[in-house]
DNA sequence: CAGAGTTATGTATGCGCTTACAGAGAGCGC
DNA sequence: GCGCTCTCTGTAAGCGCATACATAACTCTG
C-alpha cells in the first residue's frame, strides 16, 4: 500500500476545510447546492488530501452501488494456456458477454464486477457479486438455480442463454438467449431446399447444453418439415466441441460404413474449422464431396478456407440485452412477472455450404414472450 | 427489483435462528469458530430468508472488498459496432488484459471491477473504481496522471504499458510494459540480418503514444547497428492504425517517388494486414517483391496469408503481471519504492517477412528494475 | 422592520457488518 | 469444591458516508 496513515475521510476534508461532513457529502452529490466557494475550498482540501469517497461507505448509506455483476463459468482450462485456439475459441463466449455488458453498463452510468465461478468456497462466487452489485447476469449453469432463485427475490437477476428456467422455479429471474432453435432450423432448411442435402449429419455434445439441445432439435425440425429422414439422435457427439474433436468427428463420419453423409452439421464453429482441416487432410473436398456447417460466427469462422457457413450469434447484444433488462427493473421502468427475451440470429452463408461468399443473410428469431 | 420489501440482514437472520448477530456473522467469515449445530440453524435460515451479506457493509466494517479494478480507456468507436475487423481489433488490447487479469484475480480470491473511460463526469471513473476496490491497474493514458498520483499515496496501483513515469511525479505506483523497444529492434535486426534489408520504411501513428515511439526507436537501434540508414522519423504516420490506413500507407508507400522500400515496417498488426491486402490487389508479392511486418500478435496475424511476421505481446501476462503486484502490495510481500515490470516479447517469424511458417521465435525484453 | 420565503450549512441518525472485549459454561487438576 | 483454561456466544462500538430535519443567514414584501 501507499505510504502515509489510514485514508482520509470525510470528517478529514470537514474539518481542514472548516465545513461540516454533510457539506463535504453534498459536495460530490449535489455539487449545485453548496456555494461555489465553500465547493471549491472543499475540493482543495479533498485533493490536497488524497480524498477519495470510499464506495463501501456510499453504497451501504444510500443502498445502491452503482456496478452491475456478470458470473461466468471458467471455461478456460488451465493447461491450454498455450494453445491459441483455446484462446481464440474462449474469446468468444464470455469475453464477448463482457465487452456488451460493460458498454451497455458505461451507458447507464455503471461500472462491472465479474467473476468467474471457482470451484471453492460454499456458495461463494454468487453471493459475493450480489453482495456488491445492484443487479447482475449470470451465464447458464454458472450457479444452482436454487440460489438464483433465492437470491432473485431481492435484486434483479438475469440468465444468460440456456433454457428458460421452468416458471416455478425461477421467481423472478429474467432470461435472455438467442435463437438457437431457429437459427439452425433455418440453416438446416437452406441446406436441404438449396443444396439438396438429404443425408446430413449432426455433431452434437455428450455435455448437457440445453443450447446445443436446442440447435439440434431446430435441425430435427428442418429435416422433418422437409422429409428428410435423419435419427432422432445426433449422428455423433464428442465430448468438448473442440478443434480436435471436431477433427476426430470428421474422419469418424467418413470412416462409418454405408454411404457418407452429404452434410456435416456441427454444434458449434470450432468443431467444423477442425472438421475443415480434417478433411482437407484425408483430401475430401468441401463444398465439392461434403459441405460443412457451424454455430456461432466467430471471427475465425470468416477466415478459415473455405470459409464457413454458420450461423451468427449475437454475443454483444447478449450482454448489452442483460443490461437493458437489470437497468429497467432498477429504475422501476419495468415491473413485473420474469420475462424472457430471444434475440434473433442469423445465417451466414460462405463457401462451405456450396454458397458464394457473399454474406447473404436471414434473420431468424424473434422477441419478447 | 424483486417482490417482497427490503434485503433481509443479519439482525433478521440473528433473530429468527435465536443467535446475535455476531454469530451470524461468525457463520460467514469464521464457520470453524461456532458450534456446528448452531452454525446449521443459522445457515438455514439464512437460506429460507434469502439473506446475501451486504458487501458493502462488509467492506466498510474490514475495511477491503476483496475486488481488484482495471480503468481503460474507451476504444470502441460506436460508429463501427457492424465492422468485425473493429470488434477484432479491439478485442484484443483490453479484453485480453481483462481476461489475464481475471484469472489471476479469480487464483488470489479476487473479482474484478472494470470501466472504461467516459468523457463524462469530473473526475469520475477513476474515483468511483478507486472506492470501491482494494488496488487497480489504469491503461496508460487513460486518466490524469496527478490523479493517479493522489490515489497511489492511499491504495495500490499499477500503471499498464506507456512509459515509466518520472519517478517525481509518480509517487507509489508500479509500472507493467511490454517490451516495446526490445522486440521492435530484434525483429528489425531479423529483417537486416537475416533477409538482407537495406530500404526499410517504418509506418507509425501520429498519435503520441509512447509504445509506439518505443518500437520506432528500437527499430532506429537495430538500423544503426547494421549501419542501415533511415531518417529519424517514420516513413508515415498515420491516424488510426487500423486495416483502412495500413492499406492506404502501403499504397502511399509504393507510389511514393523513388525506390520502392524492401520492407514495410508496422507499428502494429492491423495496419499490416491491411497492408497484405492492398499489396495483393495492386499484383505486389510478400515477401517476394517485399517484407511486411506488424506488431502485437493478434490471432489474425496467424491466420492471414501470407502469414505475417510480427511481435508477440503477452497481453494475458500483462493482466496477470499487474495482478500479481497488487496483491503482493496488498498483502505487504512488497513494500517500498514502486517497481517497473517489463514483460519479454516473442519475435514470430513468419511468412510475410520470408521465413517459412517454422513460428522459430526469439525473445527480447527482460525483468524488474 | 416584522414575517414569509429561499438558500446554504450543520446535526444527528442509521445503513449492515466486523471485531475487540467480556461473559458463560464446561472440563480438569489439585 | 475452587480456580483455571478453553470453547462458544453475546455486547457494543464503530467503519465512512447519505440524508431528513433543524438552523442560520439572507432576500423580499408590504
Amino acid at each position: 500500500m501507499g505510504a502515509s496513515g489510514a485514508a482520509p475521510t470525510v470528517y478529514d476534508v470537514a474539518e481542514r476545510s472548516g465545513v461540516s461532513i454533510a457539506t463535504v457529502s453534498r459536495v460530490y452529490r449535489m455539487p449545485e447546492s453548496v456555494r461555489p466557494e465553500t465547493r471549491e475550498r472543499v475540493l482543495a482540501v479533498a485533493h490536497a488530501l488524497g480524498y477519495v469517497p470510499s464506495g463501501n461507505a456510499r453504497g451501504l448509506a444510500s443502498r445502491s452501488t452503482g456496478v452491475l455483476g456478470l458470473c461466468f463459468p471458467d471455461y478456460s482450462d488451465p493447461d491450454a494456456e498455450a494453445a491459441e485456439d483455446a484462446d481464440d475459441a474462449a474469446m468468444l463466449y464470455s469475453d464477448q458477454i463482457i465487452r456488451g455488458m460493460e458498454r451497455a453498463a458505461r451507458r447507464h452510468g455503471y461500472a462491472l464486477l465479474i467473476a468467474a465461478s471457482l470451484k471453492g468456497g460454499p456458495e461463494s462466487l454468487v453471493a459475493k457479486v450480489a453482495g456488491r452489485v445492484d443487479g447482475f447476469a449470470v451465464l447458464a449453469r454458472t450457479v444452482p438455480t436454487a440460489e438464483l432463485d433465492v437470491i432473485s427475490r431481492r435484486q434483479p437477476v438475469v440468465m444468460l442463454a440456456g433454457p428458460r428456467e421452468s416458471p416455478d422455479t425461477a421467481d423472478h429471474l429474467d432470461h435472455v438467449e438467442v435463437a438457437n432453435f431457429d437459427g439452425q432450423r433455418e440453416l438446416t432448411r437452406h441446406l436441404i431446399e438449396d443444396h439438396g442435402v438429404r443425408r446430413p449429419a449432426y455433431v452434437g455434445s455428450s455435455e448437457e447444453s440445453p443450447d446445443v439441445e436446442a440447435r439440434f432439435r431446430g435441425f430435427l425440425a428442418a429435416c422433418g418439415d422437409a422429409g428428410v429422414e435423419v435419427a432422432g439422435e445426433p449422428a455423433l457427439r464428442v465430448g468438448m466441441m473442440t478443434q480436435a474433436e471436431g477433427a476426430r468427428a470428421a474422419e469418424a463420419l467418413c470412416e462409418r460404413a454405408g454411404e457418407r453423409p452429404d452434410a456435416f452439421v456441427f454444434a458449434n464453429d470450432q468443431m467444423a474449422v477442425g472438421a475443415l482441416h480434417a478433411l482437407e487432410r484425408r483430401g475430401v473436398k468441401v463444398p465439392g464431396d461434403v459441405l460443412v456447417t457451424g454455430f456461432d460466427g466467430i471471427p475465425l469462422s470468416r477466415l478459415v478456407r473455405p470459409s464457413l457457413t454458420t450461423v451468427h450469434q449475437p454475443m454483444l447484444r447478449l450482454g448489452e440485452a442483460a443490461v437493458e433488462l437489470l437497468v429497467e427493473r432498477l429504475s422501476g421502468a419495468r415491473t413485473g412477472d420474469p420475462v424472457s427475451v430471444m434475440l434473433p440470429v442469423t445465417v451466414v452463408r460462405r463457401t462451405s455450404c456450396g454458397c458464394g461468399d457473399t454474406e447473404a443473410a436471414g434473420a431468424a428469431g424473434a422477441a419478447e414472450r
